[in-house]
DNA sequence: TAGAGTTACGAAAACGGTTAAGTAAATAAA
DNA sequence: TTTATTTACTTAACCGTTTTCGTAACTCTA
């Protein structure tokens, strides 16, 4: 429902034109102090409250921005929308949330709309389907500041900000080798995200620095669909040359691979050791403890947001060399203990 | 970056007025086929998006929804938001998400904004420290939709939608003491929120119909700061006469809960046991795994935008009937086992 | 005391659409 | 043939702001 007071209700109250009451509550230097008084009296008074698409329209920008992520049900991305909404709320800034849901289709859906003048900048992290990227480049070239954040589009010469992939993936596999590990899997949720990629190149590098060799099939690749997921995993630990490690590259399979283990009678950390990529804070009170690698995930939301907001503020800011790599932490726990208890 | 091409440049291209070409590309009955076809064809070609806030600015409305909550890092509400934008998405409207962190002044400065036009109707769960609603009711005698869920302000006559949260505070008091639990403490998150309250009366309930003593000392309110709890959850466990049963009225007590006991040497469920509210996808993993009273948190969502969009269709729509209840579930798990493994 | 500069305001265009009302031409009805 | 109706547009007002430009009235200055 629409404000029913506007700038003209109060210019007819006081005799002045609509263009005195804009300026004087803009507190313009064109205006005199008795009339500011009068003007602002009375909106306080009437309570009135600006129209913000009216003065957007005019101004030509939205004071808002668009979040565009894959889920929310993860706790990476819930905490980062917390430190994005808190840099928005400082800066007066809006923010509209979409969510892909991993769908490419919709995420092109969703960025089309964005060149209509909706949004002033759009905070993103690509879908595990998204392969090409030109509805995100045309947006990008239509003149969108966009940053990336976590998951994003490298061909894209744009901000992106990302916690150290490789060397998470490289940590994450030298604990497990200095753990004992001799066969250690990765469930991958992506062939196509860099976020992924990453992780495995660094997973693979460790594995050369250690002389074990790589073998393609101890890469799983996991469905979005979580029924899928757990069955892969089933299948990978039910193998006669099961590995006796694996790393979880998202958050969201650590709970099928707990379950798959207890499934199959397997324990975790004797039989096979668990490192996931998270920020479950339930991560310290599972059965065992979950060693992880945790992403700052409220300060890359931050940092996101931060670094578009600059560039919203100046248009000489150039957003190209504004790319943050935020460095992981491994927190090690009872899921990767080398004596059983 | 505003969109440079608009339903100006359309109509100079096609020789036509710009009303012809807003009426042809609504596909109006008062242009013809061939005008009506170039239109499109050109818009197509160009890449045309209309600017949303423009015809909104004319047509009074902004197609848009506001999400006001308290915290994001809740699998409640991030489950909840799912629900939330599936429909919106279906129903092509925008979300403007805000959070509130639990504070009331945020809440106030919030929803004031949301005078200004800027959305069309709310979606609200409050503020654990909400206990005055003028800013609310200001909002709502404006003419403004507002639909509340889960937490719900219950002195504004509009639809909300909960879950049966005396009847979960019963169920969850009653399973307790089926397990054999005499001292029951119940961790409280607010004293105003009418979940919270709600819960409480189940409990007391529970409690007075199995002839067990209700003491207000079992009832420990506890704080939104993480630390604070921590040390009220440890303080009533380490008291001598400490309990046997914990409900934890909210998700997000658990963890402490957990870790008090870990650190005090108490073990769940043989020393104590524990229920939670809670939607954690790794309640089942959990050491011991987690006994939960869960909401249908999808299904809320989705129940609060349906009743919303509704109510933003047609203006007879009476949101005061439209108030939804929605069963919530126990599933018993290890931290409320009756013989310690 | 004429000219220049300042102060305080208003008129009007603009932002990008929607829509009610008007109109010329073509067609149908009388 | 004249009148009524329909068809296919256009004009212009409007949504609620912002902002450029203009202009009276007043104050200085020389």
């Amino acid at each position: 429902m629409y404000n029913n007071i506007t700038i003209k209700t109060l210019a007819k109250e006081l005799n002045v034109s609509i263009a005195t009451v804009s300026k004087a509550l803009k507190d313009r230097h064109d205006i005199g102090v008795a009339t500011k008084q009068r003007v602002v009296e009375l909106a306080h008074k009437l309570n009135y409250i600006p129209n913000p698409y009216a003065g957007g329209l005019r101004k030509r920008k939205s004071k808002t921005i668009a979040l565009v992520l894959p889920e929310v049900a993860d706790s990476f991305f819930s905490l980062a929308i917390n430190g994005i909404e808190a840099t928005a709320q400082e800066k007066e800034y809006h923010v509209l949330i979409y969510l892909t849901h991993e769908s490419f289709t919709k995420e092109q859906a969703i960025l089309k709309d964005f060149q209509s003048g909706r949004v002033d900048g759009v905070l993103m992290s690509i879908t595990s389907e998204t392969s090409t990227h030109n509805h995100i480049q045309e947006l990008y070239d239509s003149g969108m500041p966009i940053v990336f954040f976590d998951r994003v589009c490298e061909s894209i010469d744009t901000a992106k900000i990302t916690t150290d992939d490789f060397e998470g993936g490289y940590k994450a596999t030298q604990h497990l080798i200095d753990c004992g590990c001799k066969k250690i899997a990765l469930l991958s949720i992506s062939t196509s995200l860099s976020i992924s990629n990453k992780r495995m190149e660094g997973y693979k590098k460790a594995l050369d620095d250690n002389h074990i060799k790589f073998s393609p099939s101890d890469i799983v690749q996991c469905s979005n669909d979580a029924e899928k997921s757990y069955n892969s995993i089933k299948k990978l630990l039910s193998h006669r040359s099961r590995p006796d490690g694996i790393i979880a590259t998202v958050e969201k399979f650590t709970t099928n691979t707990y379950l798959a283990c207890k499934e199959l009678g397997l324990f975790i950390p004797g039989d096979v050791k668990v490192i996931s990529f998270s920020n479950l804070p339930t991560a310290p009170i599972l059965n065992p403890s979950l060693t992880t690698i945790t992403q700052p995930a409220f300060e890359m939301g931050k940092a996101a947001s931060t670094v578009l907001f600059k560039a919203l503020n100046k248009s000489s800011f150039n957003l190209k060399q504004e790319s943050i790599v935020i460095p992981s932490v491994l927190t090690v726990r009872g899921s990767t203990a080398t004596q059983t208890k």
